[in-house]
Formats: C-alpha cells, structure tokens, sequence
DNA sequence: GTATTTTAAGATAAAAGAGTCTCAATAATA
DNA sequence: TATTATTGAGACTCTTTTATCTTAAAATAC
C-alpha cells in the first residue's frame, strides 16, 4: 500500500474542503457522513493536518475545519508529509538503513528514479486542480455517487 | 511504506540466492544469519515463494532452498506479487473500491501513469542484473559490511 | 533403524495500524 | 447562565502485520 488509510482520508477529506471553499467552517461530522469515513477517525486525522497548519478550526456552533490557504496553494505532498512522514519518499526500497547515494543497496538507483516520480506527481498536483476534474467530470470522492452529490446541501 | 517488510525480506533473499546461483540448496538458517532476518520468520516468507514456484526446496542435511529458475528469467515483480499481490499496481489511490477508467476517482489518471512506472521497473528488472550490480560495485544487501562479505564462506 | 539436519506448519505473542468511545474545552445562542 | 454544537485529547479495542516458539515431516548419515 502507497499511503496509509489515514493518508487517504486525509486526502479525500482536503478534497472535500477545497471543492467548497468559500471561507466558511465545515463540521467534521458533515464530511465523515459525506465521505462514510467514522467521524472520531476522521477527526484524529484531520487535527493533525491542522497541527501541520494545512486547515484551521473553529470549535463551537458554527465551527469546523477549512483550508489555511487556497486549494491552488495546497500539494498533494503537503497532506502525504503531513499524516504519513517522508518515508515513502526517502526510504530504500530494500528496507537498509542509511541507504543513499554514498553507501547504496543494488536497487538504489532505480528506485531513486522511480521514487521521483511519485514525488514530482504528488508535488506537482494541487487540490484545486482535483477538484476541478472532478467537478466538470462528476468524478466520485466516494464508493458510490458523483463529485455533485456531495455538495447538494 | 511501498513493500511489506515481507516482501523486502523476500527480495534480499532472492537476491542473496541468485548470486549463489550454483545449483546448490542455501540452508534458509543459513541466509537469516547472513541477511540479519529472523529465521522462522525469513522460513515463512520463503515458503511463500516455493509455494508460488519461484523458488524450490529439499529438506534434511544438505538441503535448503534454491531459486526454481535462472536469475535472469526472475523479476521482482514476481517476487512482490507473490508476497504483496497486485494491490499495489491495480489500487486507487483513494482507496475507493472499482476505481478505473470506467468509474476513476479525480486522482485516477495522473495515479495511473505512476503506478506504471512503478510496474515497469519491478518489471524490467531481474535478479541477476542487481547481483551483477551488487557485485561489481560491491554493494550492500545488509546494514552494514558489502556484498562480498555475504559470501566469504 | 536411530540420530541429525533441515524445511513445513501451526500456535502464540508482540507491535503497529485502524477504529471507537468518553470526557473536557470552547464558542454561540437562547 | 444554561444549553447546545462543535473540536481536542486521551484511553481503549479490534485487526493486521511482524515476529517467535513448538512440533511434525522428510532426508541424510552413521
């Protein structure tokens, strides 16, 4: 598995955020029905995105999470550093230790290639960009339904 | 993480029996020492991939297991679809179940084109080519020391 | 044929990941 | 001020992965 299910969450959930931003808080407990991910879960995951800084809260009536900044400023990468560390980008593909380019396993070299590339997608691809395929596509951000079921309340 | 450690377990393994490649059993006891790898948990691993013929085995003294074909014909990608399974090259990356070019999540394309990255170079690269490799620039297949001390007996 | 060396298989344990539950803290509103 | 809606934080449980332990089965050698 790439990224952990909480990664995963994570990230559906950031999508959630930025298809609606329009400043306003969102309720966890509005996206965990949404989303169908277990709404305490969600909740772990997603104060550690705000601990990151990558949404702010609000408690209280009327309070919630939203984006800190605008979903064209928001990389993949940023969610995947935040709930899941660097390892998947840093790690040798062989499990040793201090594998780098001064002491490499056999395999280091390409999966250095191949690491990149999952680094450059998730770097070069912002949650704005997502959300927009996804709206004028009615992609879905859930086992079942479109990208406008999610919004049509 | 990219590959269970299983599976990492099992392609240093492979690894260390293709440059051993002589025809001769390696007693699994044998390799755990050498690879730094818990015996029986190294034994079940490996009996994974006899059961998936990649390798095979003979019990009692003189016995052990070998790899079934030459290291050339051997991909890693055998190896981690025998461990792993295709998950990894087949899952969304939004963990939604029946994503794919008929039903794709907004990740779906750009996940698409890494994951075939991935695949191909589990896929083009053998065995043998990284024991050449490891060989030749004495790399390293274990935390510490290089290749040439794995075979110094 | 008995003892020894080895893999095979299954039970058990420990650690990590995933998910749930409870209560505290904060803010709005009536 | 009391009530309600919300996030925050921690304890707890369940599941999967990782690891260990024990016994059985097979093959060799004496």
């Amino acid at each position: 598995m790439l990224l952990s299910k909480s990664c995963v969450y994570g990230l559906r959930a950031s999508l959630y955020l930025a298809a609606r931003e329009q400043g306003e808080f969102i309720p966890i407990r509005n996206m965990s029905d949404k989303l169908e991910i277990s709404f305490h879960f969600l909740t772990k995951i997603l104060q550690q995105l705000t601990a990151e800084g990558i949404l702010e809260s609000f408690k209280g009536p009327n309070g919630g999470v939203r984006l800190k900044k605008s979903g064209t400023e928001v990389q993949l990468i940023d969610i995947v550093l935040a709930i899941d560390g660097p390892q998947l980008l840093t790690e040798c593909a062989l499990g040793l230790p201090g594998c780098g380019v001064k002491n490499p396993c056999p395999l280091h070299d390409k999966w250095a290639e191949t690491r990149d590339a999952i680094h450059e997608m998730l770097e070069k691809t912002t949650l704005t960009e997502l959300v927009h395929k996804g709206k004028t596509e009615n992609l879905r951000l859930t086992t079942d339904g479109g990208f406008d079921i999610l919004f049509d309340n």
